[in-house]
DNA sequence: TTTTGTGGTTGACGTGGATCAACGGTGTAT
DNA sequence: ATACACCGTTGATCCACGTCAACCACAAAA
């Protein structure tokens, strides 16, 4: 089901030209020379263990983070202890774009199974982008991207009901997992029931519901994190249903 | 009540260095020599009607823009015909940054009163930004904040309850008021019930059911669009609570 | 193998906010 | 001055989702 992607070897260097992430990555669009550039931008990578953080709320931002394995989810805490949860990232993703703006993470990231992150440093980033144009382009439009995506989110939260949010999510995972060569019709989640919950702004039973819901009218079959989708097309009329709300 | 703003005559145009927003926009944190040569950036102003667009969704992107007086909602409109605020911009504050992914406008600025907007021609900023470090330096901290503003956006859509998300939308804008030299206690909303229940996620009857309520509670006193915050304290506490929901 | 813990499912019930509806106030056009 | 939108308020009712609680499945530890 899945297309096999090759594993580094812990501590070898693979070169962003070499990389098979870079049509979803940081160097998409960039020319075979620009990309060259870039080996000197990727230095260290880090591995980073299920359930670690690759950097915190508070801390001081110095560099931004490309997934090489894996997957993460960013988080805020709020105040009074309830996590929000603000996106889910997979191979290609960036990671810590946030933190530019004050020159401190704003948020949690937290690998969701063992991961492997390309460090970019960030005063590295602006000194390269300021002499290779296709860098400058390409960073503008993942950060540019990030934004058009959390408007997508709040778009989400702020007018679809529990059934609409979830199938929207199984909808984006499904075509996030198929851009990387996966299936577009089975994957499995790495998160849990809350954290999805926590996502989309509800609480995990009511996710729990959807699921079991999807499942009932034949449109998925879920086995705990294991997500077959069998009407893809049933899902796509959910979301642009007549129902109201919010 | 509030500071006077000198307003330009039309057609005279104002240079960044002379520009009393400085310190709110784009040239934030840059230094004299670099501010000067922002001159050569912005070139045209524009002026905008109450209720009309500075740009739709799906027309092609080739500026951003400063908001020199006035103020903008943006919002994205769903399949179904729903529409969804996803901010409300002040002077000073950045527009069109969600074009640069795609090329293309993802979402509609709408002027929520006559206004005034400096238009900053994209590939201009690229060429500048690569050569006045504080520039590219500072494009890329609006970026950034704007991107932490919506994960704002996405944790009260996510996680707080409607008077939790009344309260503080009514702080956000106290503040920004504030920030322009208004006062932080007393002003006038341009938007409609209706616009603020988009952008929170929740019907204007409930927005103006909460406001009535804050209202009775003597927080707030409520004239319409005319707002004056009685206890900002009051309001404060209400978000970070221990009421439960999402 | 049993134990323990964490995550997921399901049911019963309560409630915050949506919906439906009527009415009042304010600004703009005539 | 009057008419007409549009906007805002308020009440009555309903329902989607949150809450509380019990139970189940699976994985890691003992």
């Amino acid at each position: 089901m899945k297309v096999t992607v090759p594993i580094t070897v812990a501590g070898l260097k693979v070169a962003c030209s070499q990389c098979n992430l870079v049509e979803l990555c940081l160097p998409y669009g960039m020319s075979e020379n620009e990309i060259d550039r870039l080996d000197e931008l990727v230095g260290a990578r880090r591995k980073i263990k299920r359930q670690q953080h690759l950097y915190r709320a508070g801390e001081p931002f110095e560099a931004i983070y490309a997934i090489r394995a894996g997957s993460f989810k960013t988080d805020v805490l709020l105040e009074d202890g309830r996590e929000q949860v603000t996106g889910f990232q997979m191979t290609g993703e960036m990671l810590g774009l946030d933190g530019i703006s004050t020159e401190l993470h704003s948020c949690n990231a937290t690998a969701l199974e063992d991961s492997e992150v390309c460090v970019i440093a960030y005063n590295k980033l602006e000194e390269l982008s300021r002499v290779v144009e296709g860098l400058q382009l390409q960073f503008h439009k993942v950060m540019s991207r990030e934004i058009v995506r959390d408007h997508g989110v709040m778009t989400l939260l702020g007018s679809m009901r529990a059934e609409e949010r979830l199938a929207a999510f199984l909808l984006n995972m499904s075509q996030r997992f198929t851009a990387r060569g996966f299936s577009a019709a089975e994957f499995h989640l790495r998160m849990t029931r809350e954290e999805i919950g926590s996502y989309l702004g509800l609480k995990l039973e009511t996710v729990s519901r959807a699921f079991s819901k999807f499942q009932d009218e034949g449109l998925i079959a879920v086995q705990q994190k294991h997500i077959r989708i069998l009407d893809i097309v049933g899902l796509k009329k959910l979301i642009q249903h007549p129902s109201t709300r919010g």
